[in-house]
RNA sequence: GCCCGCGUGGUGGAAUGGUAGACACCGGGGACUUAAAAUCCCCUGGCUUCGGCCGUGCCGGUUCGAAUCCGGCCGCGGGCACCA
């Protein structure tokens, strides 16, 4: 009898699908399309564990699909350019593309024998010049769009290594490398208008149907849309030609309560007031090395300057309020000014605190009239108050009441207007940096800033760079910048820049349509396949990679590259969670902690020496950690089927999943177990159909096809091992049992798809598995006549009653009330209530 | 700091207002075997005076009924615009 041996058959597999072409997409208008994508990963080199849990959640849809008869379109490609490749070219020598080539080569090779149902032909790198070739042009076409803009962006900056840093490259305010205080510089940059689409794109969230609540209100709040006031206070005195500071607030009903004015350390009178102060100027370079990262400036310590300056109050003009300048106001949103209003907003509190500033309040809860000590008085905004200085409106009203009212005072008295703002900002796309996509401009003494020629596209990089000094090689290099300007002829520099990695990403998944098109997209293939109908990927990219995608299928329609209908390009999307493995850790002579592979531990104990290990439970797999397992060893160890179907099985899809050694022995046995049973009943006679084991069979295909279509795979697998066991032990015919196990065959295909041909065949099966058609429930045979009943007394489960499925109620009622618990529980008193839920429970309230 | 999640047996989890712990791991017992491995079968939340009682991070609320809904807290994770 043959033996499961998936290192012998699951490349034979690989092979057949190979040879027939099995999942190659092409176009069919016979069939509806279906098109499923993972996000692409980052060629780091090694794929890990959570590649695989991620490609098989996509493979088991794209299976299915293909066997609900659909034309399917998974195709796969790499992430390409990016930071890693130039570290890896400082570090250890070589260049970024080879690293970078080298380790799409590596990771083709891991992930081929997991068996994912990928159109390789479609397969591109981002890095490829075919690809950002493409990505310039559609550049350039947003540019002549008015998509596109330059200005002044700030930039971490490292001034001993005279680079520009990430912001992870920024650690406790210091460049990473150089240990150095980072500071903030201006550079002029280039900007997509994504703000332009603020509304729109917010709008759109609602009819985003497939995309789960939480992405939705994350991108909900990253737009950050608010209604608000913008008005100015006065100066009492000049400073550099300006007389008045603008402020936005979106809570204009508390402006009685203002009892300071901060600006940000970027605000123009903060520059202008450097200038002329040692002490400003001091105090605002203090503020920049914070760096550009919004977390790092709201969690640093909040800092004030008083800057001598006095604004007046604007109904007031009598009082009046110092301006302070703070690290904590941010010159990107607003106005880069703000009023502070300590009663009513906790920083602002713990500023006038720091600073002896006045605390007034405005407004009081209407039972509890208590001042306002170490905490802001901040209500919902829905919740009604008592006003003790509303600018307008009742004495009694609730916040959104009382900011409208202000709103419309102001407006009518002229001193502000009501204006709706985004906390979305343009999309910065420029990076000082080698491993991109090149801008296509040039820059001309001349012309200005001029686009490449369309036909002098692509815009190449240069292969010979080095990366013995910091900074942009590009910038270094004594050729490549130089060109002739496309507009006049005069010699130009080209841009050295290069574009953010996020625009890469922004429109593959149209690229996949036709990515050898000499266009972006070709407007057939694209209008054929688009949008994506599942897209699967993480959770941390829930709001940039997927809000800049927004944005450009947006602006890929407006010039021209996408349809109308394209514009959300995702219709449904996915969150996985990750896979974890739990820590071994020791601890050397100084109690610092030491890290173990999985592999060197058994028992709880080392391997090597029997040292007893800590045991840190489910953390996400770093290589630092050491908790990391290589899905090669798995798949040469137990066979790729065992590892989609253990990353599958534990954990719903959405959650983190842990990695045991146990849990995937388990998941090999079952597999083996199901081999098993095929190689024993593969010669059975045919017979006739058993009842329990169709009604089985059937229960199966209703739960497991629910299972995949809902994303509950964990689900669906804890059903495929009822009824595996179910078939196991069934009193039927073996050949009756061969047809149900045909059928657990199939049901299994879209995740164990190797063993699911195996036994396919084992059986008799006709073709390919792959190319079979999903089973049918029949309903006729899902219908229970009898249902068990649980009778709660007073919410507690005390007995159950089985009775017929169309049962009455006054049936139900009856056979309650007989029950012995039921009448233990009365103990001879009418019930006060007696709830029937009809086919779930019955509740009796004594 | 701000925004978004998550928290259930020894372990991963099931149940999204209706029997808490499906399915699986670990552990225990048994069958088969000269023996072991493999395989198959059974048991397995805690406590119990064997009547039951307790139990879904903690505190409170809504409901006939709450893991599920609401409010507050604690812990962990993701994102915060130059990591991808």
């Amino acid at each position: 009898m043959s033996r499961y041996d998936p290192a012998a058959t699951e490349p034979r597999w690989q092979a057949a699908w190979d040879a027939a072409g099995t999942f190659r997409a092409t176009r069919d208008t016979s069939r509806p399309k279906y098109y499923v994508l993972e996000m692409f990963p980052y060629p780091s080199g090694r794929i890990h564990i959570g590649h695989v849990r991620n490609y098989t959640m996509g493979d088991v849809i794209a299976r299915y699909r293909r066997a609900t008869g659909h034309a399917v379109l998974h195709p796969m490609g790499w992430d390409a350019f990016g930071m890693p490749a130039e570290n890896a070219a400082i570090e250890r020598g070589g260049h970024p593309a080879d690293w970078t080539y080298g380790n799409i080569a590596d990771m083709r090779e891991q992930m081929k024998p997991l068996g994912f149902s990928i159109d390789w032909s479609r397969e591109f790198a981002t890095c490829d010049v075919e690809y950002y070739g493409q990505q310039q042009r559609l550049f350039l076409d947003m540019l002549d769009a008015g998509l596109v803009y330059r200005k002044a962006a700030t930039v971490n900056w490292d001034p001993v290594d005279m680079t520009v840093l990430a912001n992870e490259q920024v650690i406790e305010g210091k460049g990473w490398r150089s240990g150095a205080p980072v500071e903030r510089r201006e550079l002029t940059q280039w900007f997509f208008r994504i703000s332009d689409f603020s509304d729109e794109l917010l709008e759109a969230i609602d009819g985003l149907d497939g995309w789960p609540d939480k992405v939705k209100l994350m991108q909900r709040n990253w737009i950050g849309r608010s209604r608000g006031l913008q008005l100015n206070f006065s100066l009492t005195e000049e400073v550099h030609g300006h007389d008045r500071i603008e402020v936005f607030s979106t809570r204009p009903d508390t402006i009685r309560g203002a009892t300071f004015v901060a600006i940000s350390p970027d605000h123009p009178i903060a520059k202008a007031l450097e200038r002329e102060s040692e002490e400003v100027k001091a105090f605002c370079a203090e503020c920049r090395r914070l760096g550009t990262s919004e977390e790092a400036l709201e969690t640093a310590p909040k800092l004030g300057h008083d800057t001598g300056l006095r604004a007046r109050y604007p109904f007031d003009t009598n009082f009046e309020l110092p301006v302070y300048i703070a690290n904590f106001v941010l010159m990107d949103y607003g106005t880069g000014a703000i009023f502070g209003v300590p009663a009513h907003d906790q920083r602002d509190l713990d500023f006038a605190r720091k600073y002896e500033l006045p605390v007034i309040e405005t407004f009081e809860a209407v039972d509890d009239p208590a001042p306002v000590a170490d905490v802001a008085f901040v209500p919902p905004k829905d919740q009604t108050v008592r006003y003790t200085r509303a600018l307008s409106g009742p004495e009694i009203q609730t916040a959104n009441e009382a900011i409208e009212a202000a709103i419309a005072f102001c407006e009518e008295h002229g001193v502000g207007q009501g204006v709706t703002r985004f906390r979305l900002r343009d999309w910065g796309l420029s990076r000082q940096r080698y491993w991109g996509c090149p801008i296509p401009v040039v820059h001309c003494e001349t012309c200005g800033v001029v686009p490449e020629r369309r036909e002098n596209l692509p815009v190449e990089l240069p292969y010979d760079v080095s990366f013995d000094q910091p900074g942009n090689p590009l910038d270094r290099h004594p050729t490549w910048s130089r060109t002739a300007c496309p507009k006049c002829g005069a010699e130009a520099r080209r841009e050295t820049d290069t574009m953010d990695t996020f625009v890469d990403s922004s429109w593959y998944y149209a690229r996949f349509t036709s990515p050898r098109a000499e266009t972006p997209t070709e407007a057939e293939d694209a209008g054929y396949w688009m949008n994506v109908d599942q897209y699967i990927g993480g959770i941390e990219h829930a709001i940039l990679h997927l809000l800049y995608s927004r944005f450009f299928a947006r602006a890929m329609h407006a010039t021209g590259h996408l349809p109308a209908s394209a514009i959300e390009p995702f219709d449904a999307l996915f969150t996985q969670g990750m896979v974890t493995h739990e820590i071994y850790q020791t601890r050397d002579a100084q109690g610092r902690p030491v890290y173990h592979l999985p592999e060197d531990v058994e028992d709880g104990r080392l391997k090597a020496s029997g040292e007893t290990v800590e045991v840190i439970p489910s953390a996400k797999m770093s290589k630092s950690k050491k908790n990391v397992v290589d899905p090669a060893d798995i798949i040469r160890e137990h066979g790729a089927d065992t590892a989609r179907w253990f990353v599958l099985s534990d954990s719903p899809p959405e959650r983190d999943v842990e990695w045991t050694a146990a849990g995937a022995e388990a998941a090999h046995r079952h597999l083996a177990r199901v081999h098993r049973m095929a190689a024993e009943l593969a010669a059975a006679p045919d017979a006739a159909p058993d009842d329990a084991l169709e009604r089985a069979t059937h229960k199966a295909i209703r739960d497991v096809t629910l299972g995949i279509d809902s994303f509950g795979f964990n689900a669906a697998i804890a059903r495929l091992y009822e009824f595996t066991a179910t078939i196991s032990r069934a009193d039927a015919a073996p050949g009756a049992k061969r047809c149900a196990l045909k059928v657990l065959a199939q049901l299994m295909s879209p995740m164990t798809p190797h063993l699911a041909e195996e036994v396919w065949s084992m059986l008799g099966g006709r073709g390919l598995v792959a190319d079979a058609p999903w089973p049918v429930a029949d309903e006729a045979l899902l219908v229970e006549e009898t249902v068990t009943l649980p009778i709660q007394v007073n919410g507690k489960r005390r007995s159950e009653i089985v009775v017929a499925r169309d049962a009455d109620r006054a049936e139900v009622e009856a056979m309650t009330l007989a029950d012995d618990a039921v009448q233990k529980a009365l103990a001879g008193s009418a019930p006060k209530k007696l709830i029937v839920v009809p086919g779930r429970i019955v509740n009796v309230v004594v």
